[in-house]
DNA sequence: ATTTAATAAAGAATAATATCTTTAATAAAA
DNA sequence: TTTTATTAAAGATATTATTCTTTATTAAAT
């Protein structure tokens, strides 16, 4: 079958979160190693790359649909397509984005989301200042075009880069505007519809494993 | 006693980090209830801000050492000093920054981190168009200059914001340079030493949990 | 051919985390 | 007072995720 592993002739299992986590990772990896010509990979040292369980690795590759070959390990090639087209990489997903402060432009100018499809293709405000401009040719619009430039392009993604105390409305707007899916970079949580997806990013959250480790660093 | 749960009179118990990521979040409402003037919160109030099992918020407050009172709650005022002293965001947290890049930047700009006690004091790059500008008032210094710098200022935060073929290299010199815990933003994961901390924050992984969810939400 | 070493795959065991249940505390209502 | 409703806290259970173990496969070496 397709995407997911099966469980007995029931629906299909879920993949685990923790498991999407990392294969945007396993991903970044295989697609250097490509480049540097490498045929094969094994888990186990795949695994060594990311201090994971071998096990761990061969599990997660299994949910995307991948199988390795005793003493050889996995095509590193079909391995980028199987996970590309597993996590949808290989596709094209345009996005809106509201709030152009300097986290929503630096989204915006990061190069990298091309690597997974993703593509910011305009952004909006209410700063009179920001409408009209453009951020590395990503057109500014005023929030009221929203609604029509969404339709219009079957927008699905709507990106929150507003400060908190926005990111509520905005994200009530933006399911009034038939957004399936919000990421927020707020660092508060939005709350929607059950048949809308969001997705919090919050920074602060590393920050704070990060400070724990370091407190903790002397014992 | 102070940070941690005690465990019959064993050692610490290491808190969780599901528990440590959500305290930012809570602690982020909070300081909003305090600014509204709201004087208690219950764990259950609390909880349906984030969708959370009520006893999960209580458990994750007392492993900061929060105590409520039943039928009323928890003090505010009281939880966001315990939570900032405890996830140490009342402190200040200097780091140095390598890759005065688009990201990089942006967490320079990024207002937020204030709320959190970090503070990126300077910067760092090898691009020579970059060296000698300054960021909102952050320096950008040749990346020559990171080793003498960090030890007089006493960092021992350093954040990674280059192109991933970069990081791994930036990560071995910050350790050689005495950083003790390293936030790497590179879509890749750094090896360091066991003594040093690293924190790879992979925004690929949000956005694959966003596309999975996607593609899913036709079932 | 036969053996060996490396490996994927499947399953079992363990560990970590989240949820549910019960108990105790306490403020407000009767 | 006494009762009731709400809640925190502690403990038990269930769920989820990771790691360990075993088996089967296969390429290379003998």
């Amino acid at each position: 079958m397709e995407k997911s592993l099966m469980h007995k002739d029931k629906k299909p299992v879920a993949v685990p979160e923790p498991t999407i986590r990392r294969m945007p990772a396993y991903l970044t990896l295989l697609r250097q190693l490509k480049d540097e010509g490498q045929e094969f990979i094994s888990a186990p040292r795949l695994a060594s790359f990311f201090n994971l369980d071998p096990t761990q690795v061969v599990k997660d590759l299994a949910y995307a649909g991948a199988a390795g070959r005793p003493k050889v390990g996995y095509v590193v090639e079909k391995l980028v397509e199987i996970l590309e087209e597993f996590l949808g990489f290989n596709r094209k997903h345009e996005a809106f984005l509201v709030g152009a402060g300097f986290l929503g432009s630096a989204l915006i100018q990061y190069q990298g989301f091309r690597e997974a499809g993703m593509k910011i293709v305009a952004a909006f405000d209410t700063d009179k200042k920001k409408i009209g401009k453009d951020i590395s040719g990503v057109p500014v619009f005023d929030l009221a075009k929203f609604r029509d430039l969404a339709g219009r392009l079957h927008i699905s993604i709507g990106i929150i880069t507003t400060p908190s105390s926005a990111a509520q409305q905005i994200a009530d707007l933006m399911v009034g505007w038939g957004i399936k899916a919000i990421w927020n970079f707020a660092p508060i949580s939005i709350k929607v519809p059950p048949h809308v997806i969001v997705q919090d990013t919050h920074i602060y959250a590393n920050l704070a494993v990060i400070l724990n480790k370091l407190n903790n660093a002397g014992r």
